[in-house]
DNA sequence: AGGCTCATGTAACCGGTTACATGATTAT
DNA sequence: ATAATCATGTAACCGGTTACATGAGCCT
């Protein structure tokens, strides 16, 4: 469902094959939607279906042929709608099957638990060290760069930190409880 | 999939129904994970044919009768395999349509967007009063109160708080900026 | 010769959601 | 009466993942 319109709003900036679709989810929406390019296929076939895009086959002599997608006064229609549905209770929502195993955590020992931590954080860092390198991909797509589309982008993108710097900050929260509870009980590690 | 290991660790603590099981999710865990019950009955029936746990009709007078699930060895082992594994690469993704929205924003009015934050903003603060009213019913549940255990559940609860009290801020900043720019471009809106 | 980028798909599977279906007992 | 709690399921669907499959042209 939402990678169909994540597909509809990049059509909605330029026409673009599904190759395309997938280099610009890479370097955007990625960090929030992956997708698949066998997804992205998939998905580019029931739209045109649905009649929400058209698409054209380009021939190319010194690549591969490609089919050039355009969205419709139709898809125009079902992305503003989507849009304007606004936030729904969805976005409060945070799923993690890490989480999950944080819950039930009193079931490792306290040294593998740590552990289990420790790698949170250092990916996380990793994590942010991939967003910094992307600002730059997202510029060189740059649909309507002038306008104040990018602003939006940037909302995104603070998102991103501020919830990675988060994540950081709690996993080391975490940690030094644990090393707490070591020092005081150091026969039960 | 990761339904049934949230579902094994229930049963690792003490022998439970569906409904238990059910009841347990929504008290705690549903915060990062939700579990219908629907599911929970059929991946309940999956675990068994598995031999990860075996229930057992308990025939009640007063109310409907009911089957009590208890985790087999192989079920333990299978559930701290998957602790073991400790924390994935999906542990720092975070996926939100919501984000693609905001992503997409620029095509809307900035008064349709800002509207669209104020709600995320005010879902949030719901969302973070129906945190509090929580915790009691967690302690209701009580599986070795005792122990250590409470510690890794208050883990999940301050991730919670604290990545929802983040997004809050970030919906704060996010209008802030927008206000600003209808200033400068009052016709815009 | 080997690896990268460009380029597009199919098939099987699976976790999870939605809707539907039933029915007893208890408390107000 | 009626609402809430207890209690268990089935069937259809669907969004998304994984694995597989192919092949041209470019650069080193």
């Amino acid at each position: 469902m939402s990678l169909s319109f994540g597909i509809l709003g990049f059509l909605n900036y330029k026409p673009m094959s599904g190759y395309d679709i997938a280099k610009a989810f890479e370097s955007s929406l990625q960090f929030f939607w992956h997708a698949q390019n066998s997804h992205i296929y998939l998905e580019l076939k029931k739209l045109e279906k649905k009649g929400y895009i058209c698409g054209e086959t380009v021939i190319q002599s010194d690549r591969p042929n490609k089919k050039i997608f355009s969205i419709t006064e139709t898809g125009k229609k079902g992305f503003m709608n989507w849009l304007a549905e606004g936030a729904g209770e969805e976005a409060t929502q945070f799923k993690s099957s890490f989480l999950m195993k944080v819950f039930f955590g009193g079931n490792m020992t306290p040294a593998q638990s740590t552990d289990m931590l420790r790698k949170f954080k250092t990916d996380c860092e990793a994590y942010i060290k991939k967003m910094e390198d992307t600002p730059k991909s997202i510029d060189k797509y740059g649909y309507n760069k002038e306008s104040y589309q990018t602003m939006y982008w940037q909302f995104t993108v603070d998102f991103g930190y501020s919830f990675i710097k988060n994540c950081i900050e709690w996993a080391e929260r975490c940690i030094g409880k644990l090393e707490n509870i070591n020092e005081q009980y150091p026969k039960e590690n």
